[in-house]
DNA sequence: CCACTCCTTCCATCCAGTGGAAGCGAAGGC
DNA sequence: GCCTTCGCTTCCACTGGATGGAAGGAGTGG
């Protein structure tokens, strides 16, 4: 009577996907239990799998017997092949010894901002956004940066959902953020005033490969220094540019 | 007569780890019969679970068939708790200005050296070192500052294999190199010419916390300047204590 | 035209994976 | 001290999903 009972149309694969696809940026240790409700699996079956990937150190454990990510994971992600990330970093370090600000450089990927490489120092304001870490488009620079790119109907798509509103100064408004976007391609910079986060404004920049825009590039200040922005935009712009021509040689050479 | 004739004794995650594991640094792009090779799987198995695996953007390919890591184990790995990295990195940022030259930060897993964490800009020495990649201790700057500070017995054992000689300046005879590890131990940094690669030499010193060396920090510069090298060796150890220090701090908050 | 490599699909076989249930140990309320 | 709650671990009868050999394409080179 007991067991047996699978449920059909998943694989096993599916479910070693299930359980790594309950940590993210928002839970990156979660005891046993919290894998098992977030993967939607039963307990023994998350029991198993999970010390079969512990042994793997796919995943580890910590010291008060919650799991996150291990170390074979990271170094496995590092493979990736991120031929953008790469070729920019050295423009994101010189901008970041230009100015001595956070710079960051994102993608898009779906309806959101995956940012990929960071450069900050000790004394830089400290921002949420990790490498690794999503966000959504509308109240972030990079991500209006990105937004602007795309193609009509895109833009439109993205503006008839419920946006979220992090802070009160998130612009949610479809008619008054699609003028917004029009300025910002108009321009080919976006710019946001604690629109993510209270407290800090950023500019960003399109990186453009062929007409495409396949990342931009931030930059983010404390919002009590908002004046010093505008002059932040013309060195961003150029890195931008930067990024793309090493971009493009880098394409083509593969 | 045909299949089902499993391979007893592997459970099914442990394909899709040998699949995972069949990418390395130093074969990050593999064709399905590649993968099928170096992970010891039947071509048609290799070929479901890779398809489930690409579904997932843990695996992606390229525009000629062959596949990589894909963006979604990337951001996976990107969630590995790795609070030394976290805190050591900004005191990397400063290393590098001060200095201009490839500061990098390394960990020992088994018998190699993993680097961590890497800062470096558009005018330093270009290095193999990748963040994630992997490297033998004795020839390394970090490698060796991570083995000066092991236990005898652990050092004993290294010494007792046969070592890898990359370059004709590796330090590869037992007695020689125990008594450079003595000496490094007592001076508190270690130093290379040449014995990684031929045109770099560098210099590292272990971040110690409560008596055991968790991480070495280690800076490379071309070896016409070694002389410079010596006028290094106080930034790096000073910076070294400092991450020590924070990051004693940052074990205790947990 | 044949040989070779790599990829894809199909399918008969069967065992590894599944989840319910019960047992444990620790923490907390009363 | 007793009882409840919560999370982890182990056990086990049952079955349908996973497996790898074989055959068929597709592309390349001699």
């Amino acid at each position: 009577m007991a067991g047996g009972s699978r449920d059909p149309g998943r694989s096993v694969t599916s479910r070693v996907l299930a359980i790594l696809g309950a940590f993210d940026t928002g839970h990156p240790r979660l005891t046993l239990t919290d894998i098992a409700r977030r993967s939607g699996l039963a307990l023994s079956t998350v029991h198993r799998l999970v010390a079969e990937l512990e042994d793997w150190q796919a995943l580890s454990r910590t010291p008060d017997g919650r799991f996150h990510v291990g170390l074979r994971l990271w170094e496995l992600g590092q493979l990736a092949a991120n031929r953008l990330q790469e070729v920019a970093h050295p423009w994101l370090q010189e901008l970041f010894a230009d100015t001595g600000e956070n710079v960051h450089l994102a993608i898009r990927d779906g309806l959101e901002v995956l940012y990929v490489d960071k450069v900050y120092g000790r004394r830089a304001v400290p921002i949420l956004s990790r490498t690794g870490s999503r966000l959504p488009m509308h109240p972030t620079g990079v991500g209006k940066a990105l937004l602007a790119a795309e193609a009509d109907w895109f833009i439109t798509s993205y503006l008839s959902r419920t946006l979220e509103r992090p802070t009160p100064h998130t612009i949610t408004e479809p008619g008054r953020l699609a003028r917004e976007l029009r300025r910002v391609h108009a321009r080919g910079y976006a710019t946001t005033h604690e629109e993510m986060t209270l407290g800090s404004c950023s500019a960003a920049a399109p990186v453009v490969v062929d007409g495409r825009a396949v990342a931009a590039l931030g930059i983010v200040v404390s919002s009590h220094r908002v004046r010093e922005l505008q002059r932040l935009v013309d060195p961003l712009m150029a890195a931008a540019a930067q990024i793309s021509h090493a971009y493009k040689a880098e394409i083509v050479r593969d």
